[in-house]
RNA sequence: GGUCGGGUAGCUCAGUAGGCAGAGCAUGCGCCUGAAAAGCGCAGGGUCACCGGAUCGACGCCGGUCCCGACCA
């Protein structure tokens, strides 16, 4: 990584981007302006606006802005692209003397960037292969024997993960578990991260608003476009939360308002599952928030981006 | 008013010719290297509507009460 970057974490609906903005716009020194690279799986794809709380357009034209839109939706991406993504962004960033300021809800794509992940390759030819065998305890014993220190770090069941490692280990020629000690080495990279800490019950409330303010703003209309576009949406991004289920409601198997209720309830588990992963991090720095994450955020912030 | 169904976990529902009560979803917790807004695992949770009866033993059988639904009047 060429320079720092500081990272605000936190699960979705918990005030990050306009934490972001504030920020930014607190911090306009002329001779090293802040820039927001977004982190997030989803808001790489372009069309996928309102459901994927993208930065306004007014917001990118206030503050420059990376890793957005980098692709079309129907289009597949990866951690991989990702990394390759933020890395640039980091260096043009670093060439105009700004300071970055991450805004990161996908724990992968973060980690794959700040603690830069050796990612051991694609081997199609060989997944194709491997996929072709359906039983997966016979993936999982054949992974035993070739590397059987990944192998005890999956869990035999997890047929996804299994073939990944395989994958890998047949593909490269090298065991899976010889790239690297994974996503949890947590080692001291000198990044400052700050992490927005919210009750259970307040970001439920914020999560349930958040998805009925983007049915207002017309999330329908933008679901249904991509939907009658000619190409579709890759399997990633028709997994997005609030498209996957409106396009259930779309072809005709849920009434609109079990799908926005449906959203409500995977978006939260969602943001749990953030929290999960994001809490296991013993360099975050947690900040609670209890009413206004602005307010209570941005000194914080912006005393480390000094 | 009558007849027939039904009342079991937060929700939707299985279940037993009487013998320690189940699933899916939800919730909590854990895991995570090319789909990660994905994927996988573990756990908690019940006066089986209520009251009485027969039985060694009842969620189940008998009697009654209360709710819900359908049909008939």
């Amino acid at each position: 990584m060429s320079a720092k970057p500081v990272v605000i974490v936190g699960p979705t609906a918990s005030g990050k981007s306009s934490v972001a903005m504030a920020v930014a716009q607190a911090e306009t020194s002329a001779s090293s302006p802040i820039h927001i690279v977004a982190v997030d799986a989803m808001q790489v794809y372009r069309d996928m606006n309102i459901g994927t709380a993208k930065p306004t357009v007014a917001d990118q034209a206030l503050v420059p802005h990376h890793c957005v839109d980098l692709v079309d939706s129907h289009e597949r991406f990866t951690v991989a692209e990702f990394k390759k993504s933020a890395t640039i962004a980091l260096e043009s960033i670093a060439k105009e003397n700004g300071r970055a300021l991450f805004v990161a809800g996908t724990g992968l794509y973060l980690t794959a960037v700040i603690d830069d992940l050796v990612l051991p390759g694609e081997f199609p030819e060989t997944r194709v292969a491997i996929e072709q065998e359906l039983n997966t305890a016979t993936l999982f014993a054949r992974l035993n024997d070739l590397d059987p220190d990944a192998a005890q770090k999956i869990e035999r069941s997890n047929r996804r993960r299994i073939v990944r490692a395989l994958e890998v280990c047949i593909g490269s020629g090298k065991p899976f578990s010889s790239f690297g000690p994974g996503t949890s080495a947590y080692p001291d990279n000198g990044v400052i991260q700050i992490g927005l800490r919210w009750s259970r019950d307040k970001l439920a409330q914020r999560v349930a608003d958040r998805v009925y303010a983007m049915m207002n703003e017309g999330l329908l209309a933008e679901v249904t476009a991509l939907r009658n576009s000619k190409q579709g949406l890759s399997r990633t991004a028709a997994q997005a939360l609030g498209y996957k289920e409106l396009l259930v409601h779309l072809d005709g198997k849920m009434s609109l308002d079990e799908a926005v209720n449906e959203t409500i309830i995977h978006t939260r588990q969602f943001a749990v599952r953030q929290e999960r992963w994001f809490r296991r991090d013993p360099r975050i720095k947690w900040v609670s928030i209890s009413e206004d994450p602005v307010a209570e955020i941005v000194p914080v912030v912006a005393k480390h981006l000094r």
